[in-house]
DNA sequence: CGGCAATTGTTGTCGTCAACAACAATCTTC
DNA sequence: GAAGATTGTTGTTGACGACAACAATTGCCG
């Protein structure tokens, strides 16, 4: 079945081998992506369930996940915001939001404080436990980082820090 | 969005509070992220958001979404996969790759062949049309690939992609 | 001043997606 | 041949984004 059973096709041409540089040692397989690589939106999907899986595992034992930490990030660098406020700065739906703060006031990390000026909205203001749990949140998010470093290299975090300095 | 969203901030200098100390509203734009910039994941998620919706409006005429080019270039490149070779090599749960081949066969882009030598294992390949259509697919994703470089430049999408070619 | 549109927080639904668990059919190994 | 592993499949769960609808409140405009 190895030889010459196997292959119910007379296989089209393998594709041509994208020969830019040498043969590279394909680690797991020998499954070629053709076209996939040279594709930034997979490469940078690839990494981002890289860099996701291990902010995830070293907050683990603090239980606070990438979006979790922005929102406490942007709420202690700037008290009193509205939802409406931080739910357009990171970009994610008020309605989610609203989800989001319901679990950090329930950990006693944010409170929603009823705004004087506009009673509709919220202010938001972390906890005095907020304040020192998001102190340490920040010692883990470095190390963290630092996993980063390891995997691409010093020069090319900051590099791409740079590239992608736009989205931000 | 387009080209000159960018803050026109000459350097990095790392903004401690934003000196809204008053509780004077901020004005919209002017909020601090803090120690978010500086963290590579914030930075790779937002353009990771960018750049899907992008491929996906730009291959919205066809409706093919990034996860449905990944397989069907894949197996395009590698014909005679069976399911599980295809999900590990993407990354992707098996399970989850059914739904997707269920999808792609009914349109009638791909194929399962029931294997001779492991009748656990179905064989995919393209079908005749899926050969052509995978065809302008690839043509719509180049010209996806053009606005990532209209966006960050010719040169930092190569860097990018070099960074992040151990992720591929 | 009064009414009407817009905003804010909230609730709910829908569709996508990842992570599992369980299962039948089949292969592998002993 | 029996036990265990693999493959495809189905189903469930939870996180997530996009929307729609709603009450309370604010802003606007005649």
């Amino acid at each position: 079945m190895t030889a010459s059973a196997a292959r119910t096709e007379p296989r089209p041409a393998p594709r041509k081998r994208a020969g830019n540089g040498a043969a590279r040692p394909n680690d797991a397989d020998e499954i070629g992506l053709d076209a996939l690589v040279g594709h930034a939106g997979y490469a940078v999907r690839r990494f981002q369930i890289w860099i996701f899986q291990d902010f995830i595992k070293t907050l683990g034992e603090v239980d606070i996940k990438p979006t979790q930490y922005s929102v406490l990030t942007v709420i202690g660098a700037n008290p009193g915001l509205s939802q409406m406020a931080v739910a357009k700065r990171l970009g994610i739906e008020r309605a989610r939001l609203v989800h989001l703060l319901d679990s950090l006031e329930q950990r006693k990390l944010v409170k929603r404080v009823k705004s004087k000026a506009d009673r509709r909205s919220h202010a938001l203001h972390l906890t005095a436990p907020g304040e020192t749990a998001l102190a340490k949140f920040k010692r883990l998010a470095a190390e963290h980082e630092r996993h980063v470093v390891e995997k691409i290299g010093k020069e090319n975090r900051e590099r791409l820090l740079q590239i992608l300095a736009g989205f931000t």
